[in-house]
DNA sequence: GCAAGGATCTAA
DNA sequence: TAGATCCTTGCC
């Protein structure tokens, strides 16, 4: 099990990881860890669960009408990260994908804690290490995203997302909450994950 | 099963 | 500027 942030740091994902096909990078997210670093802390998860949201005939996708104020980083180049407020409650944490301009991205839904667990069950209010990153909105939570998080890249030192080599085995299934186009098989988990929202 | 909650967008 | 909507969650 790698903790060690500077070999996390040496395997962090590329520009060009970022800049494939929005249903190819949601798949190849699931088993990679994203890391959230500090000064006082160091937050590791691996992803276990995602949805790709597209830049072309996908309604539900907050890109589908154009640029907005809102959605404005879903349309910043592959590789940034597109946070949302949402329900008048809770955050949301999208990896944009492809090249600037496109509007695509990939919703992290569940992840399994690795790292500063303690943090983690501070900023989420609860003990239950099940479930502290199960869901989109407690992913942000236990991570402390907000919209200051918006735009910002994840090819940086602080917030990234790096590659241990770790094996899956990816399930494809409909997405989850969304009321159009919803017969698209763009969601992802990994079947051997019990951390999961839903198999 | 459904309310909470606030930002955002559309229609007027 | 009112009203509907929203990639959710946790409680009833």
């Amino acid at each position: 099990m790698i903790m060690d942030y500077n070999k996390l740091l040496k395997n962090k994902l590329n520009q060009k990881f970022y800049l494939e096909e929005t249903e190819i990078v949601a798949k190849n997210l699931i088993g990679k860890l994203f890391v959230k670093k500090n000064n006082s802390s160091l937050l590791i998860a691996r992803i276990t669960e995602t949805e790709a949201y597209l830049d072309q005939n996908d309604e539900s996708s907050h890109s589908c009408k154009g640029i907005t104020n809102r959605n404005k980083s879903m349309f910043m180049i592959g590789g940034t990260l597109y946070v949302y407020f949402i329900y008048g409650v809770h955050f949301c944490v999208n990896i944009v994908t492809k090249d600037e301009g496109k509007g695509a991205a990939v919703l992290i839904r569940a992840a399994e804690p690795l790292a500063g667990i303690e943090i983690m069950k501070q900023n989420r209010q609860i003990h239950n290490f099940e479930k502290l990153l199960i869901g989109p909105g407690n992913f942000a939570k236990a991570f402390n995203f907000n919209k200051n998080d918006d735009g910002k890249s994840l090819l940086s030192n602080d917030i990234f997302i790096s590659d241990d080599n770790y094996s899956t085995e990816i399930i494809t299934t409909e997405r989850i909450g969304i009321s159009k186009s919803i017969n698209l098989q763009l969601r992802f988990y990994d079947r051997n994950s019990k951390f999961v929202s839903k198999k």
